[in-house]
DNA sequence: TAGATTGTTAATCGATTAACAATC
DNA sequence: TAGATTGTTAATCGATTAACAATC
């Protein structure tokens, strides 16, 4: 059982995980020797230590492409902000939409993409465009100096070999349950 | 070189695919023997055989809850119809919205949901609602029968344990490229 | 001190790859 | 027949787990 408020063992911790013991204590020992011998983990110091190992301490600025019905949903998507992501941008080449307001944040110009990744240190970019303008959504976000991207378009990009893409693929997750369907 | 206009060796699929071409005969050996030694695969016939082991080589119908900026972007996602996914039905809470059209679809009360699943044979619902009421979500599609959630609110579902359920979470992509903007 | 639990080494298990006989 | 490439077995590699000395 708990010793203090936070105090978990490495039983317990692979309980709530679904692994083994043996798992949970040889990847925290890759973190250092945050454990006490006799004790447990303490959850708190865990946490940290966690978040300073994948690099996710300090907040990172995120920009939106694509302020239609996606990137829209993306902004007020309560998911983000427990995990030091913040939305700090939205842009559109729709010019009608410029100036309009998305949960508290007014969508700016496609051509100010630059200027905004520079003046907020902007490293990561989700693309929330229609597919035939994420190629083109990309090579900008590149341009201005973004390092990773999230790719919510249904399309394979392309990019200098530098820049991390990551590509959300609906497909294959509904392809997943389907094949599930079959063989439960 | 290829042989015939579709004939395809594995070394020729591991170099699309980046990985071991003795990986590619060996996974598929699995869908039983269906290369050709001396020539290689038959592209055409290899496509056929996968999605039957898969199990998709029929349509699979999917129905969306929630009819917000999410729930709209998904009927208009256009990466679904290649794979044999194809949204037959969009219902929302809100009775102002029921009527509207989106994408084609009309926009069904939630109330309609247990016949509509069983009218088109539906097993995969797609839950596009508020965090808040993904929970509830989740209870009516398993109550009307569907066996297969894709979960896009950033919450964890409970389930009955033979229903699959594959929660798509974007801060963990958003994490995934944190990580790597410190370790390139 | 006695009990508990870590950190780590050694054993096990599974997945990937190399190699090659079968065969087109 | 000679060359090419599969399907599969055996060898390698890495990841998971069990076990236990270290130690709180």
């Amino acid at each position: 059982m708990a010793e203090t408020a936070s105090g978990c063992s490495s039983e317990e911790l692979a309980g709530v995980a679904g692994v083994n013991a043996a798992q949970v204590r040889k990847d925290l020992s890759y973190l250092g020797s945050h454990g006490t011998r006799g004790v447990g983990y303490d959850i708190d110091e865990l946490r940290v230590q966690i978040r300073k190992a994948l690099g996710m301490l300090n907040d990172h600025p995120v920009v939106i492409i694509g302020a239609g019905n996606l990137g829209t949903a993306l902004a007020n998507y309560g998911g983000f902000e427990n995990w030091g992501f913040e939305i700090e941008a939205i842009v559109d080449v729709d010019e009608d939409k410029i100036g309009m307001r998305v949960d508290g944040l007014v969508i700016e110009s496609l051509h100010r993409l630059p200027q905004i990744v520079k003046a907020k240190s902007i490293k990561i970019g989700i693309i929330a465009t229609p597919p035939a303008a994420a190629q083109s959504a990309a090579d900008r976000l590149v341009e201005a100096g973004v390092k990773s991207i999230l790719n919510l378009a249904p399309t394979t990009l392309k990019t200098h070999e530098d820049v991390s893409v990551r590509r959300v693929d609906l497909s294959t997750e509904l392809g997943i349950l389907a094949y599930h369907l079959n063989r439960p």
